[in-house]
DNA sequence: TCAAGAATGTCAAAAATGCGACATTTCATA
DNA sequence: TATGAAATGTCGCATTTTTGACATTCTTGA
């Protein structure tokens, strides 16, 4: 259920037996949105669950200096404004579309009914959301904890989709934001671990070359 | 149900009706607990939710250095555990008492069956945990975009609890690692809020004189 | 294909933080 | 109540990181 050595969470809809995520598939307006393309902002009081059903998906807060600060990678599959659905706030990130992006959208009305009539859907929320709480903690626990070149490690796991390929299409002026790093020192933490061949710095983007190479690394260099 | 002001989330037994609460107490088994004893450790196999009868505990994860960096301040009414219940995680932090404290255990089957049988319980769930989560990425963001005392300011709210006292009873030692900082800059932190009159040191506690006050503050330099 | 914009790689000076040390204060308890 | 242990308040000095700058490389679109 949990894959530690890969640092991902599983998700929504594989939580789901096919014919309630058919059934979900029914409730909800579909939108697209293209590479980029601004899906919601924090702030926001507009109110439902989105799941990505094709595509993939950034959430994160936009600074005053332009950078964006990651928080997670919204995967297909994966769900995002749970919190407006059982809780009283606001959107909490902006979110934005990783290439071509298809979102299923449900109201919160709709979505509450069929937690009602099934309780898998709300066991299934419940599930992704404790494994996601996890990895925010973890990611919390590493920037206290671990020292600069494995607590990058450690984000790149948590951050870089699996699928469908293993990069990070951002900037090191955006990681370094997304670390509280500056610029200069994320790029010389990147060349550390491209010196051990455990990734590969490109034009903006990393690439995670041996995900499972980088996890032992880290758990080498973690204590 | 979510109060900014205070950055703290709604304790889990708050979120359900009497009765229910009523029935979860028959299923759990009582285990009672002087101050700072530990209740388990990260790594632990051992299943079940585990409830706040009375009295608080604390969660974080210590380093092998003996410093304990926190994670979370676990009030009255509060569960802990709760991954262990619906994903394959062990226990993630270590946890001990806080004052004489009373904790309900209440094993994983008997409580996926009380789930089954009113929904609410799982829906109670689910909204703590989310609120929870909210305050693990607030605690995050912090880290990595907040200058040093905005920073300590920001972890003091959602650290200390607001009940029976706005006090953290913590050396400045432990308040260092929790923030991922130096007991000297700590120790400067804190006497720049003091001198501020937001908080007061004092010998291995810190106490929030002013909580909204603090939160004010915190506004004001947080961007 | 080429030029302009954007991002990376790198350096030196400045600033912030960590580290170790030590005096002082507070607390627990003998 | 006296004493030792524990925690705080502070001070230089060493180290790391930031900042700003600039050359280089890469990408995009005219």
């Amino acid at each position: 259920m949990f894959n530690f050595a890969q640092y991902q969470a599983t998700p929504y809809l594989d939580l789901l037996a096919p014919e309630s995520v058919e059934r979900l598939f029914e409730c909800g307006r579909r939108r697209t949105f293209s590479d980029g393309q601004y899906i919601h902002s924090r702030g926001d009081e507009h109110t439902g669950l989105s799941i990505v059903e094709d595509g993939a998906a950034q959430a994160g807060i936009y600074s005053t200096d332009g950078s964006f600060i990651l928080t997670s990678f919204i995967g297909r599959g994966h769900t995002f404004g749970d919190f407006t659905v059982f809780t009283s706030l606001p959107r909490t990130h902006d979110i934005s579309a990783v290439g071509s992006t298809t979102i299923l959208d449900v109201p919160v009305e709709r979505f509450q009914q069929l937690c009602h009539e099934d309780a898998a859907y709300m066991q299934a929320l419940l599930q992704t959301t404790l494994m996601r709480s996890h990895l925010a903690l973890e990611m919390l626990h590493a920037v206290r904890s671990l020292p600069l070149v494995p607590r990058v490690a450690k984000f790149l796991l948590i951050l870089t989709p699996a699928e469908p390929e293993p990069t990070l299409r951002f900037r090191q002026f955006d990681l370094a934001s997304t670390l509280g790093v500056s610029r200069a020192t994320m790029n010389r933490a990147l060349a550390d671990l491209e010196a051990d061949g455990l990734i590969e710095r490109g034009y903006g983007r990393v690439k995670i070359c041996d995900r499972r190479g980088l996890a032992t690394w880290l758990n080498l260099h973690s204590e």
